[in-house]
DNA sequence: GTCTATAAGTCGATAGAC
DNA sequence: GTCTATCGACTTATAGAC
C-alpha cells in the first residue's frame, strides 16, 4: 500500500526513500519534466511499472522529494538554533544550515523545493507552502532579534526575502570544487549583511 | 528562410517577434518542456506545423526568448547608466532597471532566461553566456567604483552575485497588485544594500 | 513487491498542397 | 507563409502473471 503523508519522511520503509533521494538527484539534474519513470526506475533497479506500486502519480514523488527537502532542512536549523549561545550565533546558523542543506553532499532535494515549484499541481501546493512557512517562520524570528540588538538592519521582512534570494541563487554559481567552502561562503554572506564597517 | 541570429533581435519581421513574445509568456508561466508547439501556434493563430518556417526547432525559440530578455536588459541599463550623474544613481539605475524587466509590464523574457536554462543544449549555451556575461559587466563596473568611495562593502564579487540572487528571487514573490510598486521595492532593497545606519 | 506487456495519449517535426 | 495530415517516437499509467 502507498503511502501519502509529508510529514513521516522518516519512514524506514527504505525502496520508498530509496526512491525519493534518488529521483531528487534526477529532477536537480535534468528538471522534473525531462526525468521519465523509466529514468526513475533504472536509478534504483526498478521496471518503470512497479515505481506505481510505491507511488500512485509520477507527482506523488515530486511532492515527496520537496517535503523532504524543506522539513530535513527546518530540523537542521531547529537542532543549529538550540545549540546557539547568542544572536550572532544564531545569525550565522541561518546562513550555514541553508547553504549546507542546498550545496552539501547529496542534498539536492531542498533544490527541487526551490526550483521545480511550476510541476507542482495546485491541490499539492498549500501542505508543502506550511512546511516552507515553517521554516520562514525560523528565519523572520532570528532576524527580528538580530535587528533589535542593532546587528542588521529593520527591514527584516524585506531582509528575509533577499537573503533566501540570495542564498538560493548560490545554487547557479557555486562550485564545490572551487576555493571557497561552504562555511567560508556562509560566513562571508553573512559579513556582507552585517551593520559592520 | 528562418534567422538563427541571437543579435539581431530588433529585426522589423514581425511575425517571428509576435511569436518570441508569445512565447515569453507561455514558457514564463507553463515552464518549457510543459509549453508544447501547439501552444505556441494558438498564441499567435497560426498551426502547429507553421512555426516550422519561423524556427527550426521548438529549442530555437526558446533561445531566442532569453537572447531577447537579456539584450533588451543590458540596453536598458546602458542607458540608464550614462544618464547617471553620480555612482549613487548609478547603484540605484542597477536595482531599478534590473526590477522593472523582471518584474514590469509583458516582461518575461528575462525570467525565462533565468530559470528555464537547464533547457537549454549544451550548443546553445555559449553564446547566451556571452550575453549574459556582458550583463553582469555593467554590474561589477558599477559595483567596483561604489566600493571606492565607501557606498558599499568591498566584497563586490561576492556582493554582485549576492545581489543578483535578491533580484532574481523576487518574481516568486513580488505582487503587481500589492502595496509596493517594482520603484519603490528597487529603493527599499537598494537601502538595505548602502553602507548607511 | 516486481515483472512483462501494453493501453491510450501526446510530443516535436516533416511533407506536400495551395 | 500557412495549411492539412501524419509519422514515429516517447510518455504516464494500468492489468494481470508470478
Amino acid at each position: 500500500m502507498s503511502r501519502n503523508d509529508l510529514n513521516n519522511h522518516q519512514e524506514a520503509n527504505s525502496r520508498r526513500m530509496e526512491l525519493i533521494r534518488a529521483a531528487a538527484k534526477l529532477f536537480r539534474d535534468q528538471g522534473y519534466e525531462r526525468t521519465t519513470v523509466r529514468d526513475l526506475g533504472n536509478a534504483v533497479g526498478l521496471q518503470s511499472g512497479s515505481l506505481f506500486y510505491h507511488f500512485r502519480t509520477k507527482e506523488e514523488i515530486l511532492v515527496a522529494v520537496m517535503a523532504l527537502g524543506i522539513t530535513a532542512t527546518t530540523e537542521q536549523l531547529a537542532l543549529a538554533l538550540a545549540a546557539a549561545n547568542d544572536t550572532r550565533s544564531k545569525l550565522a546558523a541561518l546562513f550555514h544550515v541553508h547553504l549546507h542543506s542546498l550545496l552539501g553532499d547529496n542534498q539536492a532535494a531542498l533544490e527541487v523545493m526551490l526550483y521545480e515549484w511550476r510541476s507542482v499541481s495546485d491541490s499539492a501546493k498549500p501542505g508543502l507552502i506550511v512546511l516552507r512557512d515553517r521554516y520562514e517562520t525560523l528565519w523572520q524570528g532570528v532576524l527580528d532579534e538580530a535587528a533589535a540588538e542593532g546587528l542588521i538592519k529593520q527591514d527584516t521582512h524585506l531582509l528575509r526575502r533577499t537573503l533566501l534570494g540570495s542564498l538560493h541563487w548560490t545554487v547557479q554559481w557555486y562550485r564545490n570544487d572551487g576555493e571557497l567552502s561552504v562555511a567560508q561562503l556562509a560566513e562571508r554572506m553573512l559579513a556582507l549583511t552585517l551593520q559592520t564597517r
